[in-house]
DNA sequence: TCATTATGCAATTTATATTTGACACTATGT
DNA sequence: ACATAGTGTCAAATATAAATTGCATAATGA
C-alpha cells in the first residue's frame, strides 16, 4: 500500500524528499515513511504536503 | 477554526458523537476534540470518519 | 421532579507519530 | 577511483494523538 500518488506529485514538482521535508517542516525520514506506505501521518502534515505540491487531500490521500 | 463541515455531515447522518466514535473505533472525546478544532487527528482516523459519513477527505477536511 | 441523552472540558496515562543519528545502496559526474 | 545527491531503513529518544476517567450543563420525555 505505497503512496504512489504523492511520490509522483513530488517528482512532477521536481523536488527531492529532503526538499519537500524542508518545505513542510519535517524530516526526510518522515517523507520517506509516508511514501513507503504502512504509515499514518497527521492531518496537518498531509495538508502541508498538499499545499507544497499544489494538490488536494483527495488528490494525494484518498482512494475510492 | 472549528470543523463545522464534519459536525454538519454527522448531524445530517443522524448520528451522535458517541455513535460516530463507536463506528470509527475511537472515544467520544476524540470526536468532540476534532469538531471543536485546535486538534490534529491522524489521516487514518480522518478517512474512517469520511467513510462512516459517506464523504471524502476534501468534503470534511479540506479548505480552499 | 427525576432519568436519560448529548455535549464540552480538564487531568492523567498510554499509544504512536516524528526526530535524531546512523549505515547502506544506487546512480551520476569528475 | 572518488565525491555527491537521492533514497530506504533501523534503533532509540522525544513530541503529541488518543484513551480513560470524571465532572458539569442543557434538552427531552416520563
Amino acid at each position: 500500500m505505497k503512496n504512489k500518488k504523492m511520490k509522483i506529485a513530488r517528482i512532477e514538482s521536481d523536488v527531492s524528499q529532503e526538499q519537500l521535508a524542508d518545505l513542510v517542516g519535517v524530516t526526510r525520514q518522515t517523507i520517506s515513511l509516508i511514501e513507503s506506505g504502512n504509515y499514518n501521518p497527521t492531518l496537518k502534515l498531509c495538508k502541508d504536503i498538499c499545499k507544497a505540491l499544489n494538490k488536494t487531500l483527495n488528490d494525494l490521500f484518498w482512494e475510492e
